[in-house]
DNA sequence: CCCCAGGTCGTCA
DNA sequence: TGACGACATGGG
């Protein structure tokens, strides 16, 4: 166990807009410009002030913090260039990207995305938080900082022996048999999962639904908010159905505009940024 | 009591 | 393939 601190600067860094957006579960706000969250094994309290980014924390695992946050934060990227090639497709685009200048999409570890957004099926934000929560509390790793304690978000390995009725006291209600064949999955399948990361965007799309409880929706999101971070997917879910359709669809029942439609409309529109273009859209729709 | 939530699964035509 | 209900749980 040792801390860390060291500051960087960015102009497209807003904590609401990134830890807000719905991609990630485990961050809250502990202060106006302050929030705290796990990364892999460690705690990291993020704070902002002007364009000054810093971070400092708890290492409680292997790896080195820089490197796990800078991966985590996406800073390699320039998010500049692709608002402005976004901000061109038309005037709503412009508007979200407005709203949510600031998002930046995290790559998440595969395995805490994949349960995390298999938890989320069918369920609302705040109780998907409190789950994962709690699958944390009972089975991470136990960590301090700052006088407070922290868990881990538990390895595959940590799960292999817990129940599907362990699992269902967490609250995970019929999810329960869907994270406990994952877990089985990742024991069984390490080679294979490494290789997802050389697959296509198609290919990879395929494979993810073979697991338990994903789905196309799912999938995409595990493939956008992931490490395996790709940004030509667009998940559809009930708000992004529902800004579509405001938007440009116009139909008197949203339940009957088909996500076949939709997909073909952002790949037409959007292109190969069809997911970052989604998360500004889920944002703005979400939050208005 | 109802409806809804970052849907998926099994079934049936 | 495509439609449709079931599936736990908690909040409004």
């Amino acid at each position: 166990m040792n801390e860390f601190e060291f500051s960087i600067e960015n102009d497209i860094f807003e904590l609401r807009d990134i830890f807000e957006c719905g991609q990630c579960f485990r961050w809250n706000k502990i202060a106006e410009n302050q929030y705290i969250g796990v990364i892999d094994e460690i705690v990291v309290k993020v704070e902002k002030n002007n364009n000054q980014i810093n971070f400092k924390g708890v290492n409680y695992g292997e790896k080195e913090p820089k490197e796990l946050i800078y991966k985590y934060f996406d800073l390699e990227r320039t998010y500049k260039n692709i608002q402005e090639s976004l901000q061109k497709v038309d005037e709503n685009m412009r508007i979200a990207i407005e709203y949510g200048k600031g998002i930046r999409i995290l790559n998440q570890d595969l395995w805490e995305t994949i349960i995390s957004f298999i938890i989320s099926a069918n369920n609302n934000i705040p109780r998907i938080k409190k789950t994962i929560e709690k699958l944390s509390e009972k089975y991470g790793k136990e960590m301090f900082f700052e006088g407070k304690k922290y868990y881990s978000f538990p390895k595959y390995w940590m799960l292999k022996n817990v129940s599907v009725e362990e699992f269902r006291e967490l609250g995970l209600g019929f999810r329960d048999v869907r994270v406990k064949e994952t877990v089985e999955i990742f024991e069984k399948n390490q080679e294979k999962i490494k290789e997802l990361y050389n697959l296509n965007t198609e290919e990879l799309f395929e494979e993810l639904l073979k697991f338990s409880g994903v789905g196309p929706k799912v999938a995409n999101c595990i493939i956008l908010f992931s490490d395996l971070k790709r940004f030509d997917v667009f998940p559809i879910d009930v708000w992004v159905r529902r800004v579509m359709n405001d938007l440009y669809f116009k139909k008197l029942d949203e339940k009957k505009l088909k996500d076949n439609e939709i997909q073909e409309f952002a790949d037409e529109k959007y292109g190969d940024l069809k997911g970052l273009a989604q998360q500004y859209l889920f944002y703005y729709r979400r939050e208005n």
